[in-house]
DNA sequence: GAGTAGATCCTCT
DNA sequence: GAGGATCTACTCA
């Protein structure tokens, strides 16, 4: 049985606890038919305003992330470093600009698809590993951002399957070594022996 | 195997 | 005009 999450999942206030939550769920992208989708093993937690490493740290408000103020279930795509699309699920209620970027996925369907977007021959662990090639191998670009998980374009799912405690960890996020002591912070979630998970351990 | 540099462009100051 | 919530490839040991 898989259901599609609704608002009352995104619109909760404890986005440590989502992010947990969010640990085997399935994001689905549908571009025009073509269906892609993966379990999610590993993300992030940003922390609003008191976050040091958020794009919305010390309430910083601008045109760009502007739509982590709004409501929860929408999508954040934001482009880094030139090539790479980074894909948030924004959670909380207007004004509190929470957000859970999603690091990595399990390939459930669409893989072909998935290869022909990342330009690869064959599934290996580096297809859905890292946010960046998460998007890609999705299909999310920055022109996606602001658009609603309520929809059919771009949700997350929930099939029943969920991981135990013991099954998953927490460890301090990647690539967020400005952020001062804020970069320390248990907020990366992710699946203990899952491939696809980014390792960079500290 | 580990460490480092380069890619590449949008966004904010 | 500078820098970024990254990834890959290449160098060196």
């Amino acid at each position: 049985m898989v259901k599609k999450l609704g608002a009352e999942f995104y619109n909760r206030k404890d986005v440590v606890k989502i992010s947990k939550e969010l640990l085997g769920k399935i994001l689905v992208t549908n571009w025009k038919g073509v269906i892609t989708s993966g379990r999610i093993v590993e993300c992030e937690a940003y922390a609003g305003v008191i976050d040091k490493a958020s794009h919305a740290s010390g309430g910083r408000r601008t045109p760009r992330n502007e739509i982590m103020y709004g409501e929860g279930g929408y999508a954040y795509v934001y482009l880094c470093y030139g090539i790479h699309h980074l894909f948030n699920v924004v959670t909380n209620s207007r004004d509190i600009p929470h957000a859970i970027l999603i690091r990595a996925l399990d390939p459930i369907e669409g893989i072909e698809e998935m290869l022909l977007r990342t330009d690869k021959k064959k599934l290996d662990h580096t297809l859905t590993r890292g946010p960046g090639n998460v998007s890609k191998a999705l299909g999310i670009f920055t022109k996606h951002s602001g658009l609603s998980l309520l929809g059919d374009r771009i949700f997350i799912a929930d099939d029943g399957g969920r991981y135990s405690k013991k099954e998953t960890a927490a460890s301090p996020r990647i690539g967020v070594d400005y952020a001062g002591k804020d970069a320390f912070l248990p907020y990366r979630f992710y699946v203990k022996g899952n491939p696809f998970v980014s390792g960079k351990p500290r």
